[in-house]
DNA sequence: TGTACATCAGTGAACGCGCGTTCACTGATGTAC
DNA sequence: TGTACATCAGTGAACGCGCGTTCACTGATGTAC
């Protein structure tokens, strides 16, 4: 970022910010984030609670700003992991065992964005911004393959039609209907195997999630 | 259950319980599981706070019994809405539908099993079994589906080789590979929308979550 | 039918704890001349 | 280079609140003879 020159004061102040934010993730993996607590940060911190109030006007403001880094992390992870050269195909797969990993890297991360909505928070409305640069890689991908292939028709007819007149969330990407399914697609598959592994409800089960996840991945790139 | 006739005493004691469990419902759904309170809960009621312990021995217990609750009536529900003598395709969309209602009719208490664990609590092994019952449901249908239509060759052929060897959790099932493959893909697609669903990921988008939901429980009922 | 006793639902006080947030302040760090 | 001033990080006390849980108790309800 093109940021001007930083003052010691200034370059001091983010050193503290960050440091309460990772204090902050811990305690949202250990205690949970509705349970996150600013006397309990600067208690491990070795400060007062009062002090945390230079740094973030409230315990809503924190959460925010914790919210808005997992989504910008993992919007640069998937981004980082698509080579724009490659075939659809190989972008998909890419980003989708990117977002595999950075959730079990840190499933609390993942469930902050996805799980159970914190009650009586809303989410900022960059959130939703965010959300929709990683839908425009399942959108650039699959509107690729689509315009490759030609359309096959009587392939869930019945949503595509729905899709075609319902698609502002896609008001600016070119994808026709069957692509827009096939991202939705994509995401609610992932999202249903990854949220039941970071949730704990394969743990008994004892079969490999990686496995179910990739014929997951692969039903949705090769299936029309 | 044939229990034998019951005490006025007895009576009175099921009818406050549940009475307890009604206002505890109401708070996970406004404040969230993980700020549940006895104290609130006794307020709502009129009586004091100790008085609760009559009726739980703690607060964990009140959740215990909320989660069991749950997953009680969600099995219920399901194998209400299956008709045996139906076709497994039938039963499968039947089962299918009945989740999504049941999951929109009351979105926390969904949440409540498939949602972010509540941290530091560990459902208790009653759980594990009530779970098992759902997936009978769709190992009956898919084992039905599989022995009449014979293997497909080339299916997923790696995930079905590991759970050929890794299939514990369906250890007294008869169900043959493909059978587990497609029971456990039907349920990660379903918790898929689902889940999104009722976090409201899909309340921007302006899409009917309903069409994507039957165009995923189609998916794996008509593909190999 | 009446009496003596046991059961048990519910109370109010108390314990020790932690929370978010405000406020007036101290003292160190940086800036301007 | 030195001095005067402004900025601002951090403190400690305080406010009002709610939490889970225990304890000794009162008083109503049920049971046994």
């Amino acid at each position: 970022m093109g940021d001007a020159v930083k003052s010691p004061r200034a370059r001091y102040r983010e050193q503290v910010r960050d440091e309460i934010k990772a204090h902050a993730w811990t305690q949202v993996a250990t205690t949970g984030a509705s349970a996150l607590s600013l006397n309990a940060i600067a208690k491990q911190m070795g400060i007062s609670g009062p002090a945390l109030y230079r740094y973030f006007r409230s315990r809503d403001e924190l959460i925010t700003e914790l919210v808005l880094d997992a989504y910008r992390d993992l919007l640069d992870t998937c981004q980082a992991a698509v080579t724009p050269d490659d075939a659809p195909e190989a972008r998909l797969a890419a980003a989708a065992s990117a977002l595999r990993r950075w959730a079990l890297d840190a499933p609390h991360r993942y469930l902050l964005i996805y799980g159970t909505p914190v009650p009586g928070y809303a989410a900022p409305p960059e959130a939703t911004t965010i959300a929709a640069g990683l839908m425009t890689i399942l959108l650039d991908a699959f509107t690729e393959i689509e315009t490759e292939t030609g359309p096959v028709p009587g392939t869930a007819a019945a949503l595509d039609d729905h899709l075609a007149d319902h698609r502002q969330w896609a008001a600016d990407h070119p994808a026709p209907a069957p692509a827009l399914r096939r991202a939705l697609s994509f995401w609610t598959r992932l999202h249903g195997v990854v949220s039941l592994e970071v949730a704990g409800h394969f743990t008994d089960m004892n079969f490999d999630p990686g496995l179910l996840y990739a014929a997951e991945v692969d039903s949705v790139i090769n299936a029309p």
